[in-house]
Order: C-alpha cells, then structure tokens, then sequence
DNA sequence: CCCTTGACTATCT
DNA sequence: GAGATAGCCAAGG
C-alpha cells in the first residue's frame, strides 16, 4: 500500500467521521474538505476498504443519489441506515433540508416518514 | 510503458 | 430531466 493511500485515506475517513447523524456529504465535497479537490474517485476507492465503524453510509454522489447499484444489497443498506436517521428521498434523490429546518428533529428526533 | 478500472463530476444535448 | 461525453487520477495488470 503506498504511502499517498495511507495518508489520503486516514484524511478522508477524518472527514467522514464528523459528518453529523442526519446530514450526507458528497465525494467531491469530502475530496475537497480532505485537502484534495479533484479526487472524487479516490474518496469512493478510501471508502471501499474504510473501518467498519465509520459512517460510510453519509457519502454519497453530488446529485444527492447512492452511489451503488439501484437494487443491490449494498444500496438497500445505505438507504435504510439513512432513513433510520431521519433522511427522506424523493425517488432516487436525498432530500436536502436547510439547517434551521432541523429543529424539528432535535426536538422530536428521527421520524421515518 | 500503455490500458483499463472505478461507491465520481461538470457540462452539453 | 435523462443520456452521452469529457475530464479526473491513483492503482493494478
């Protein structure tokens, strides 16, 4: 594993972990917030193999769509731990809600509507 | 080296 | 909006 992987990939899983519960970043986003605009494949290729307890689930593509198969076991997945966290989809597309919308969810907590 | 492969994207039809 | 297309860039064959 070359020394650029490591350092790349410990930078952007950094960046994954303090997405909030209830928020979604994209690759190109997180590529950006890493310090390394323009690597958006790299960020998919550091989340192939990241930890098990990180928060890959909150990464997804700029046009607010999972970046998986539609209908595959891992798209299923990433779907669910996103709902479970309050996070709605209009079809295939994430549902993005201002911030100060979110008040409803720290007072109520997650609703799976 | 050259070519292909991605959990990608911005831009143009 | 949905395809197609061109960039993108490290890794692996």
């Amino acid at each position: 594993m070359s020394e650029f992987q490591r350092t790349f990939d410990s930078k952007v899983w950094k960046v994954v972990c303090a997405i909030p519960p209830g928020q979604v970043m994209g690759y190109g986003e997180v590529a950006r917030a890493a310090g390394f605009p323009r690597y958006s494949r790299m960020v998919s290729r550091a989340m192939s193999r990241c930890p098990e307890a990180l928060p890959w689930f909150r990464v997804v593509r700029s046009d607010r769509t999972l970046a998986f198969e539609e209908g595959s076991e891992s798209y299923r997945e990433q779907a669910q731990l996103l709902k479970q966290e309050g996070i709605r989809f209009e079809g295939k597309k994430i549902v993005e809600q201002p911030r100060e919308d979110n008040l409803d969810r720290i007072l109520w907590g997650p609703q799976d509507w």
